[in-house]
DNA sequence: ACCTGAACACCGTTCAAGT
DNA sequence: ACCTGAACACCGTTCAAGT
């Protein structure tokens, strides 16, 4: 009577999706260089060979991790203006680095392929809708993601290491380099920005 | 008579500068990806494991590297205003970008190790030099090293892939999104950041 | 149809042994 | 002092074999 629960392997059927989703939080948990195909197969009870049942490389594998990530970022919906949905795509996106601060390089990495895309389309959208010319709306889209990518890229990359003797100069700063600041100085460069399109386009 | 000759070994001793030297051009020519200890020793004629005689680690190793391409990057001396310097500096580091586009993510990823610290201290050294305050020395710098790494990492990682039926708002505006406006794109982002503190700081 | 075991061609790194 | 050979503990991936 027991047989049919006792024949069936103890485990959850593997998906692509389950796949993901426990690849993301093994990502999250220890980090990208050490995400091994071997770990998410010890994380999912499976062997690692089993993956490749449902996705045709690691690299594949990876793209649907990025899906996974991306889901939640969207553009603010019209009405405000287009400062404020540009600041509101912004704050979410960087709020996605620090939710997943060990994932993120991913989108850094492979922002185009995959849903990203998706986003990508949807941001330039709303700068169309909002009365910008095809190539104003190329600029400001490069130059926001360009900032957001490198200001993100760098509050997760650990903090300032100490300055020494050799280098005054960072120590009379280094106060305002500290992740305190971080908020701050992020939303002063998005607003140079916004404020630079504003006031030329 | 030729034993001399023929007793020492055939190619130059390794020494750090040699080995970090080739490793450049080994990572110029076959990218970071394949770029590995058992390649080196290759190219430098010797075991992989003869590296491990002269650096700690395969990461002391590119530290090492990091130093190499980063040695001609430099701020412009004191003359001709700050926003120029803050130009110059920018240009050249997006120039040693485009100089070694397999090398550069090393320099994102490592940036305040090795002698990278060294460029930085200069370049706060020559905003404070011009009399900003610490506290907007500290967020100039950030705003543009951020602004720079974020633009140069993008440029690099591909042109952007052709755009189907499903991204309409990228399809109208992927012309201004090719590699012919990078130039173009990048000094405008510049000129944002600079304007931007011109007149506020 | 899905999963496993064994294997292949790689990694970075250690260490005893050679010169 | 510097280099090598063999080995260890890993990788991603393939493929024949199992159910």
């Amino acid at each position: 009577m027991a047989s049919a629960a006792a024949t069936r392997p103890r485990r959850e059927p593997l998906t692509q999706d389950r796949i993901a989703k426990t690849s993301l939080e093994l990502i999250d948990d220890i980090g990208l260089e050490e995400f091994s195909t071997r770990r998410l197969g010890a994380a999912l009870g499976c062997e690692a060979m089993a993956i490749y049942n449902h996705f045709a490389s690691k690299d594949a594998l990876l793209d649907a991790v990025v899906d996974k990530l991306i889901k939640d970022v969207s553009v603010p919906p019209m009405g405000e203006g287009w400062q404020s949905r540009v600041r509101g795509f912004a704050r979410s996106y960087r709020a996605l680095a620090h939710a997943h601060p060990k994932a993120f390089p991913l989108l850094a990495t492979r922002r185009f392929r995959t849903r990203a895309r998706n986003l990508v389309d949807q941001i330039i959208s709303a700068l169309l809708e909002e009365g910008f010319e095809a190539r104003s709306a190329a600029s400001l889209f490069r130059i926001l993601a360009n900032y957001c990518n490198g200001a993100i890229l760098d509050e997760l990359s650990g903090t300032f290491p100490g300055a020494t003797e050799d280098h005054p100069s960072i120590k009379r700063v280094q106060a305002f380099l500290s992740p305190e600041h971080y908020d701050e100085i992020f939303d002063r460069g998005l607003s140079l920005i916004i404020d630079g399109f504003e006031s030329k386009s």
